[in-house]
Order: C-alpha cells, then sequence, then structure tokens
DNA sequence: TATTGTTATACTCTATAACTATA
DNA sequence: TATAGTTATAGAGTATAACAATA
C-alpha cells in the first residue's frame, strides 16, 4: 500500500513543469544566439553552419543531416556564406557525386570569435549558478540529450 | 593557501561545458517543437503565437515585445493566422490606436492540441529522468531563466 | 536504381522605410 | 511629438518537384 502526499505535484505535473522550463530556456538561449549572429550579419542558421565546419570537412548532405534541413535548402545556404567567403566547396575525392565544404579562414576567424560572444552573452544566464549547480546542470542536461539505446 | 586538483575541470571549463549542453538542449527543444508545428502546417513562431494567446488578449505591439520581432513582422504573422480562422483582431477598447488578437475557438482547440502533442514529443528527452531529477533539472533552469535583481 | 547536388518555383519570415491615425 | 499599426519592398530561409551526373 503506498500513500501519496497530497502536497507533493504529481508526476505529470512535475513533467509539465520541466517542459515549461526546456522550452522556455530554449527560446531564450536562442534569443541570445540569433543576436550574436545578427551582430555579424549571420541568421542563426549559418551561426550553425560555421559551428559544424569548425572542426570538420562535411559532404552538403552531410550539412543537410546535421541540421534537419533539405539538400536545396543547403545549396542555397552554402551559396550565399561562399559568395560572402566564409567556406568554399570542393569536389568530394572519393565520391564523383558529392561535394564538400570547409571553412576559409576568414569563416574560421569568424567562428571562433563567434564562441566567444556566445559564451559572454550567455553567461549572465549560466554565470549565476554555483560551480556545483554548474556541473549538476550539465550533467543532468547531457542525460536529457542522450540518444535512446539500440 | 589553496590547493586546486588538478583532475578537476577549471570553472572556465565547467561553464563552456553547460554553455554547449544548453545550446545543444535548445536546438534539439527546437527541432522538436517545429517538427510538431509542422505537422499542423505551422511555423515556430505560429506555434508561439497560439501558446502567448492561449490565456491572453494582447495588442500586437505585445506580441512583438513577446517574440522580440518587428511590429511589421507582427502584421503579417496575424495576418495569416487570421486569414486561416485561428485568431482575430478587435480595437483595443482603451486606446484608438491600438489593436487587440485572440484566439478563436479553432486556434483555442489546435493550440490545446498542441499543448499536448508537444509533452508527448518532448517525453522521450525529458522521460528519461526519474522523479528527483526532474524536479532538480527543473529548479536549474528556472534559476537560470531568472531575470537579473533591478 | 539510388544518391548527390542544382535549379526553378512558391511561400513564409523578417526588417527597413514611409505612411496614417491616434494619443 | 510619440506610439500603434499597415503597406511596400527586399532579401533570407525553407520545401517540393524536376533535373543531370555519378554510383
Amino acid at each position: 500500500m503506498t500513500f501519496t502526499d497530497p502536497a507533493a505535484p504529481s508526476a505529470d505535473t512535475a513533467q509539465q513543469e520541466l517542459i515549461s522550463a526546456l522550452v522556455r530556456a530554449s527560446f531564450a538561449t536562442t534569443a541570445v544566439l540569433s543576436r550574436v549572429a545578427a551582430e555579424h550579419d549571420l541568421s542563426l542558421t549559418q551561426l550553425r553552419v560555421l559551428a559544424i565546419l569548425r572542426d570538420r570537412r562535411v559532404r552538403l548532405s552531410d550539412l543537410a543531416d546535421y541540421l534537419g534541413l533539405d539538400k536545396s535548402t543547403i545549396s542555397g545556404l552554402v551559396d550565399r556564406a561562399e559568395k560572402r567567403g566564409l567556406l568554399q566547396r570542393a569536389p568530394n575525392p572519393a565520391d564523383g557525386r558529392a561535394t564538400d565544404v570547409f571553412l576559409t579562414a576568414e569563416g574560421m576567424q569568424l567562428a571562433d570569435l563567434g564562441e566567444g560572444k556566445i559564451a559572454r552573452s550567455l553567461s549572465p544566464m549560466t554565470g549565476k549558478l554555483t560551480r556545483a549547480e554548474t556541473i549538476r546542470l550539465t550533467a543532468l542536461l547531457e542525460h536529457v540529450l542522450k540518444q535512446k539505446g539500440p
């Protein structure tokens, strides 16, 4: 026989409150990222492209997978970034159908700059936590992000 | 005299890891929300409008403030949602310059439906936590979201 | 046949600038 | 003067469909 504490929120309520907080935190974070991007005349998507290419050379189809966007969208996205000198296309040496993309020196520099700006812009949010809380929140978020097993 | 444990990550590293997790969690959450929205032929922004108007009647300028968008953007957004029958405009009774917006019955129904779908769609992420972890993560996110004092 | 990428098309989202009406 | 909203304009982001080249 189990007894329920009437003052304790039900599992459903706790779940709802987590979802509410998660969604609001996502919008707040996205707003900061968008602002940083806009300061460099980038869209949020372009900023994500820079972040992805910062330590990878990938095919356009990989970029589409990472971003969850259609390949035709990627074509335009890469066109504009290439025209701006942030990245370059090159044929994939192993697959004649594929095209690789990678950052130029200018794109790399902008990606580095952006990383620092993002950290500073988010610090009003993340900097309020103690060191222990920071570590605990990170672990919980990583847990939430973990993919379901096979 | 203080001694630093060389195995412990520096404060900066802990901060960086939190920021990384927060950004990834935001993208993951946004992707889920966008997918739910798309299932109902809504953009993420339109979904947010429904969520905002679910328990409020507001002026267009309020909507612009909530979403952080220009008033001209709101005009178009509201136009399309109104044409679709999800919300209505009405003159603000107290201010002759202002226009209020509020959900129609159909818009309210869609907002209700969406809330349930969002909860179910996010549950693969949020449902992995124990009850105690759920409560702890919620509290930490709320702390991060708290506005700076005056 | 399937995959990779491009192009044409169409719509939404977004901001800037110029405007009207009201406060 | 300042605020609220609309409209015109322009550009980015996005998907669908049709296509060519390669696997």
